[in-house]
DNA sequence: TCGTAACCGAGACGGTACGTCTCGTCTTGGA
DNA sequence: TCCAAGACGAGACGTACCGTCTCGGTTACGA
């Protein structure tokens, strides 16, 4: 999880609290909705949590690696139904991922953290792999189902179709995910049904244009 | 453009000076650069303008405020390429959308901004109305010259051919935006004349699609 | 006084105020009555004084400083009586001297200073140049004075004679501010009148039996 | 000693083990002697001594306590040399006690543990049995010997001259003691052999003149 | 010989104060 | 009126110790 992974056998002297972890990490998510990123401090956390600043420290460095891990666990509930067909399916998460960027702990603290990464690397690595290639599954999923639909032709055999394969995900997540953020985020439009349709219809007949 | 529009005549006392104005802006892109927008702070500023505090505060209300307007003009150097093919034209736009993107004043602020726009409407519509709107004018020109050229069909008539019209560049400008921000910010990977040769054939391939 | 002699001409900015200095070290004596060295803290100090702990720190750099020059002013009260012999004198003024180790300000900052000062070269400074030596004027007066009455005999002529005279003062001068302290923070009991005149009848005695 | 008698019999558990008492006091002087008082911490000493913070609290309630203890030994090396008079002897006895007072680890923590003490009974009570009665045995030895070498008269019989006589031992224990450590601590200047010599005669020539 | 009670190390824990930093406002004096 | 310099009240920062607690494990007595 965050520090280490701390053997479970053998460490001398007090073992941390696993409640206090939980405490921190949802009283982290409930300052995010109340003062947003900018007015979250280190001591009102605490505060909530019922827990002394230093307890805090003592597990995440400062204010960034904290509330990655607090929101990190949001993502995991996205997923991809199963609604019969690819466009479906897509949009569905396309809904999914508005609804999580909609609400007010994860707008805030995602854009946050993203650009604190700027300028510091360790911190785009944890963004990374707590969150971003997590969610990588659901474009690896979504891939798999239409295939044995017969919506998308089996990958290519060889290393370089599978070198392309790897890259177009890529590329797809990336639009997906970018496209939903910047009307969110940027645009400050909603995301909606009508929106998923003509977004999900681009971006279908995009993929269907990009391999022959 | 800042504060108020305060009109050339008539002001009483010593008008500001418009150097000053400059040295600020330009100070707090240098300060981004080296400290980033976390570290960024406005005695900072003052101090590499040579300035004091209080003539900042004169003219901006805050960080975020004079944040987004030194890096606005920034974004105003983009501008649409005529390579002539609608394809070319897009991803040399692309490039250079990311090429500005990968500057550290630019990346750490855009996104920091964006954040903080999240629970500050004001610092939103300035941002819409200094960087936004202004770059939706490439897509705009984008489309009429690939019309002149034949590239694309011209608008539909009518009011609700209007709408729609309106509608797909606000897609357009989200999915590439969101896309460009998306790669470079957090999957960290370049965005270079094959990925925008890539990006721009899913793209155009699933504007075609759109339509009918 | 603290911190530097500050030209009062011409030093650019907002001067500090001189009504904070004194509301700070009234602030730093009330606690001390209160709390005592061991809980006076630099916040409770600012707190008391209505002012912030930023502008303590302006002026002095922790607290045995700040306590040495609230303090400092307490010891400028001594002063020695006329009683019409030297004997009465100097009763007088252990007598005060008494009274003032006995208010809790002064014991409690005095010896934690001096505590403090074993390991602290510029704070023993501090003291000496604020404490102890403005207080040596006691002893001389009192010389001089008794000297005028004939009690005395007037110095010794000749540089030698000088320096056993200031060797002479600085005995003097240990052996009382030292009998006193000793008996009434380490014996804990009172310096009355009775123990000042047995006290004083010893050392006008040795003194005699001193010279020749 | 320090929390309980503990009687050697019939408790329970495991006993404490004195090696660790040792180790502990140990740990404080030299703690003492490289932070001072100020900068000397439980966990500090706990780390020198190699042994945990617990260990310390199970037997020394605070800082203050513990120091007492680590330093009352060093009282215990002080003795009356026989040198054949009494002024010889006293001389013998002052820079005995100059040299003690001058090792950085009496002067720190002696003053300390007296400041404290002006705001902690207990601890003026501890400091009173374990450091400054035991050493009135000094002089009360010298004046029996110098009563049995004639140079001082034998007790006065009767109650109230036994008062006086107890009197007059607390009044030459504050003057030596009180001159001695204001000349180190607070003149900051040495107690060598002039100034135990000189010191001396006063004292001697003070207490000549005290009975009559 | 075996329990049991107190010992011991390590370190987590809730607190408190530290001294520093930045904020945004204010008060100077000079231009 | 503007500007620079800098004092000011406010409050968060991250650190250091405090004294207490919970661990797992050890040691010595006495039943």
């Amino acid at each position: 999880m965050h520090q280490s992974a701390r053997s479970p056998k053998g460490r001398p002297g007090r073992p941390r609290s696993v409640e206090t972890d939980h405490a921190i990490l949802d009283a982290t998510r409930a300052a995010l909705v109340d003062v947003g990123w900018g007015g979250l401090t280190m001591g009102e956390v605490a505060a909530r949590a019922g827990v002394a600043k230093t307890t805090l420290y003592r597990r995440w460095a400062n204010k960034s690696e904290l509330v990655v891990d607090a929101v990190a666990v949001l993502f995991d509930e996205l997923e991809l139904p199963d609604r019969g067909c690819l466009q479906s399916d897509i949009e569905g998460v396309v809904l999914q991922f508005g609804a999580l960027l909609a609400r007010p702990e994860t707008k805030t603290a995602l854009m946050a953290v993203v650009a604190e990464s700027t300028t510091d690397d360790a911190l785009r690595e944890r963004i990374r792999s707590a969150i971003v290639d997590r969610q990588k599954r659901l474009v690896l999923l979504g891939r798999s189902r239409a295939q044995a639909r017969g919506e998308l032709p089996p990958d290519a055999g060889g290393p370089e179709g599978e070198e392309a394969a790897e890259c177009t995900v890529g590329l797809i997540f990336d639009v997906i995910a970018g496209a939903v953020v910047h009307r969110l985020l940027v645009s400050a439009e909603p995301v909606d049904a009508d929106w998923a349709r003509q977004f999900t219809t681009l971006l279908l007949a995009g993929l269907a244009g990009l391999k022959p």
